[in-house]
DNA sequence: ATTGGCACTCTAGACATAAGAGTGCTAAAA
DNA sequence: TTTTAGCACTCTTATGTCTAGAGTGCCAAT
C-alpha cells in the first residue's frame, strides 16, 4: 500500500520538521524537494501518511508532524540508505579521533566517564548520559594496606575491573610496617580471586581467627572493605549537557525540571537504563511514547553500549528532543561507547 | 531622612514580593501588614524608597520591586533582628544533624564534595557549587608503589591534604616486589615533604640518576608522577541543583542556558569564586549587578568559606534568582562549609 | 495516477476596547 | 508637620473582532 514515493516525503518531511521546527505542507515541500510531481499529489501522499499513523496534524487544515511510528520508519529505515550510512562513517571515524586523544590521558575512572558524557553533549548538542560500568560480579584481585602516618591507613581494593578504589581508616593503635605486611597476607588468602559479593561473609570469619587483641585493628580493616564494596555496588551514571537540554526547551512542556532532578539524584536512571536489552554495536532509538518511564514527552534517547572484553558492562545514552539529527547522533554515541569498551589492552 | 517605618515598609515590599513574585503596590500592602496607616501614607514611604533607589517601578503606575540596593539593605540590616537569627540558627542546627549524618559515611573526596553540592541544593531548592580543595601549596607526604599484575603497577600520591591520588602504569618490563621498594625509598629521598609545585624539577633529575637499563621504567614511573601532580592543578567545581534553577527560569530571561553549560564545562568558576574575599564563619551574598561577571542578571549568590586547620581552602555557594529566601540559605550554606572544614580531628 | 481549481478551516497578528490596579498630587484634617 | 481622602491619570492585561495567509480536502478533467 505504501509506494516508494510515500516514504520519498515522509523523509522530507521529517527532514523539513526537524530544520525548522514548524509543520510542514504540501506546496512548501514541493518547494524544497523537487519530486517531479505537483502538491495536489504530495497531498493524496499525505493523506494515506496519515492514514497509516507516520504524521499527523497538529489541527485541521495545517502543515504535518511526524508521529513516533513516522520517526521509528526514519530510523529503522530510511537512515539505512547508503549515503547516510556513509555520514555516518564519516562523522564516526572523525569523533573517534578527537574523542581518543582527549580520553587517553585520563587516569581516573570517574573522570574518564564525566569527560565522555561532555564530549558526547558537546557533539551532538543534546544531553548525554554514561552509566558505570557494573561492578556486581566484579572479584577481587587483592587488598593492599599502606601506612599513611601514624595509626592512619590506606585500603586499597584492587578488582579484575579497571577501577582501584581506596578508603583511610584510623586503627585503634599503631601497627608496625612488617605486621601490617603479615595481616595484608592474611587478608588476600581470604580475598584473592573471590567474587565480590561472596565477600562480606568471608571478611566475617576472619576477624575470628585472630588474636582478641588483635580483634580490634582487624575489625576497623574489614569494616573500611565493606564500605569499598558497598560504594562498588551502588549505581551511578554521568550526565552533561543540561544546558542543551535547557535550549530546546519549549519542546518539552514543563517535564525539564523533574528530568534534570532525575539526573541530578541519580535516582532511578540506572534501572531505567537496564530496561533495554541492545546488541554490542548496534545503537538503538527509544522514540516519545515508547519509553513510557520516563518525564518527557517528546523526547527520544540513543543507547549503546560499551564492553569489556566482550562482555557488556553499561551504556552511553543521549537524551534530546525527537526531532533530533539522528544520524549525527548515532554516530557519536557510537564513537564514544566504542572508545569505552576494552576489548583489546592498551 | 530614612525613618523607621520606611525600612519596614522596604521589608514588607521585599518579604512580598519573594513570596508572590509580583509587583507590590501600597494599597495590597497595608492589606496584609497592618501599618497602622494607610496607603497613601505608604505611598509616600514608597515614594522616599523610590528616591533612594531602593525599590523600582517597572513602569508607570505599577507596584514596585526591589532593586538590587533593596536586597542589600534587607540582607545587611533587616536580617539581623534578633527573630530571624534565631530562625537561622534553628535551621541550622537542623540541617547540621541531617548532613552530618550522611556525609560522615563518604570516604572519596569526589563523593563527598557532590554530596554535599546535593545536599545544600535540596535544602534550599536552588543550585549549589562546592569547590574542590586548593591543592597548590600542598606538600608531598609519600610516594607508593604497589603492583597490581605483571608490569602493571599502581602509583600513589599522598599529600597532606585530604586526598589521595592513584594512577596506574605499565612499566617496560616485569619489576621484582623487592626492586620496587627500593624503588619507592630512593623516589622518597626526593618527594618527601616537598611541596608539589617543585616536584617536577627533582624528579627530572632523578632519572639522571639510574643506571641506564633501570631509567626506562623509571621515566614511566616519574610521568606517572607527573600526571597525577598537574591533576592536582586542576581546578575543579561540584555542582547540582541545575533543575531548581529550572524551575525558576522566567526570572532568568535566556542566560540561563549558558550558565549551566559554563557550569558543564567547568570553565572559569574557579576565578570567579575567588574573586570574592570573604571572613571566616561569614556567608556573604552577591546580589545581582553587583556581580558583573555572571552571565544572569537577576541572580544571587551566597558564598561561604571552609577550611583546614584554620586556613581557608576553598568556597561554597548557592545560586538562585536575587528572590530567593536569604535567611534560609544563609543557614544552609553555613551548615555545609562547616562540615566540610577540619578544623578539628575526627 | 495525476492535476488544477475552488471552497473551506484554522492560526497568527493587528487593532480596539474596557476593567483593574496603582500612582501622584492637592487640599483638608489631625 | 504628618497623615489622609479624593480624584485624575497611566499603564497592563484580558477580551473580542477582523483579516491575511497557509493549508487542506475533494471533485472533475486530463
Amino acid at each position: 500500500m505504501i509506494s516508494e514515493r510515500n516514504m520519498a516525503v515522509l523523509r522530507a518531511i521529517i527532514e523539513d520538521f526537524i530544520a525548522t521546527n514548524e509543520p510542514v505542507g504540501s506546496k512548501t515541500l514541493v518547494e524544497r524537494h523537487n519530486f517531479g510531481v505537483s502538491s495536489a499529489t504530495i497531498r493524496n501522499d499525505m493523506a494515506v501518511l496519515e492514514e497509516e499513523g507516520y504524521i499527523a496534524a497538529p489541527h485541521t487544515s495545517s502543515g504535518r508532524i511526524p508521529t513516533d511510528k513516522g520517526y521509528r520508519v526514519f530510523v529503522d529505515q530510511l537512515i539505512q540508505a547508503e549515503a547516510v550510512t556513509a555520514e555516518i562513517k564519516k562523522n564516526f571515524a572523525e569523533l573517534n579521533k578527537i574523542f581518543a586523544k582527549t580520553l587517553d590521558q585520563l587516569t581516573d575512572l570517574d573522570e574518564k566517564l564525566q569527560t565522555s558524557a561532555q564530549l558526547l553533549a558537546k557533539a551532538t548538542g543534546e544531553a548525554a548520559v554514561v552509566q558505570y560500568p557494573n561492578m556486581k560480579s566484579v572479584s577481587v584481585r587483592s587488598v593492599e594496606f599502606v601506612k599513611v602516618s601514624e595509626a592512619r591507613v590506606l585500603i586499597l581494593l584492587i578488582t579484575d575491573a579497571e577501577r582501584i578504589q581506596q578508603h583511610v581508616v584510623l586503627l585503634a593503635s599503631d601497627v608496625s610496617e612488617q605486621s601490617l605486611v603479615s595481616l595484608k597476607e592474611k587478608f588476600n588468602q581470604v580475598c584473592s580471586g573471590k567474587a565480590i559479593e561472596s565477600l562480606s561473609e568471608s571478611l566475617k570469619v576472619l576477624v575470628t581467627k585472630f588474636a582478641p587483641e588483635q580483634r580490634v585493628n582487624v575489625q576497623i580493616l574489614v569494616d573500611g572493605i565493606l564500605l569499598l564494596i558497598d560504594a562498588n555496588k551502588q549505581d551511578k551514571v554521568a550526565f552533561a549537557g543540561a544546558a542543551n537540554l535547557v535550549r530546546s526547551e519549549q519542546q518539552f512542556a514543563g517535564g525539564l525540571s523533574s528530568l534534570l532532578q532525575t539526573f541530578d539524584e541519580q535516582s532511578d536512571i540506572w534501572q531505567f537504563l537496564n530496561l533495554w536489552k541492545l546488541e554490542a554495536e548496534k545503537p538503538r532509538a527509544i522514540i516519545g511514547s515508547e519509553n513510557s518511564v520516563f518525564e518527557l514527552s517528546t523526547s527520544s534517547l540513543l543507547l549503546s553500549s560499551y564492553s569489556n572484553q566482550g562482555t557488556e558492562v553499561a551504556k552511553v545514552a543521549v537524551v534530546g528532543p525527537t526531532r533530533m539529527n539522528y544520524p549525527r547522533n548515532f554516530a557519536a554515541v557510537l564513537a564514544v561507547s566504542k572508545l569505552l569498551s576494552k576489548d583489546q589492552e592498551d
